[in-house]
DNA sequence: GCCAACGTTGGC
DNA sequence: GCCAACGTTGGC
């Protein structure tokens, strides 16, 4: 059974754009430092499951692209990398913290805007339209998934 | 820049 | 285990 999740990236680091024009239309989704996410990655997502490509903390926040998993989870280095953003001084190698998948986009698609998802009824319950949600990776619901889906259309 | 909401840290 | 302080997220 395929999942389907929201995954949240600030297009100043990487746009759907900038996926679309890596090798694959693939990037490695590093700089999760949240363990409920690195969980999802970990033990609910497979290769094939559906996300949703969204921008965050930017001027118009939304989705932007159809993508899907392509990758197991795996060590992320850049947790070891004393110049990255990301470097985390208390993890050690033998035991990695911090986890990514690779996301390959599919296709991008026109913003559907925050605004847009909030005025939807049928999305009333997705996870990231809750107040103070933050989570940078959410789970969606088969049913949701579908009317954003068809919202696109 | 503001600020509400949340997660993490660390003293006790 | 509690909880205050702090740092971060992210929309506006």
């Amino acid at each position: 059974m395929k999942n389907y999740w929201l995954m949240k990236s600030e297009p100043s680091e990487v746009s759907v754009d900038d996926a679309l024009a890596a090798p694959q239309a693939t990037v490695a989704w590093t700089g999760v430092r949240n363990y409920q996410a690195r969980n999802f990655m970990r033990d609910a997502m497979r290769v094939g499951d559906g996300v949703l490509f969204y921008h965050s903390s930017c001027a118009a926040p939304g989705v932007v692209g159809i993508a899907q998993v392509a990758s197991g989870a795996y060590t992320d280095p850049t947790q070891f990398d004393a110049q990255s953003p990301y470097f985390d001084a208390a993890s050690q190698p033998e035991a990695p913290r911090w986890l990514l998948v690779e996301v390959q986009v599919l296709r991008k698609t026109r913003n559907l805007s925050l605004a847009d998802l909030r005025a939807d009824a049928a999305l009333q319950d997705l996870l990231v339209l809750k107040k103070g949600s933050r989570l940078s990776i959410t789970p969606v619901e088969p049913q949701h998934w579908q009317r954003i889906l068809q919202l696109l259309e």
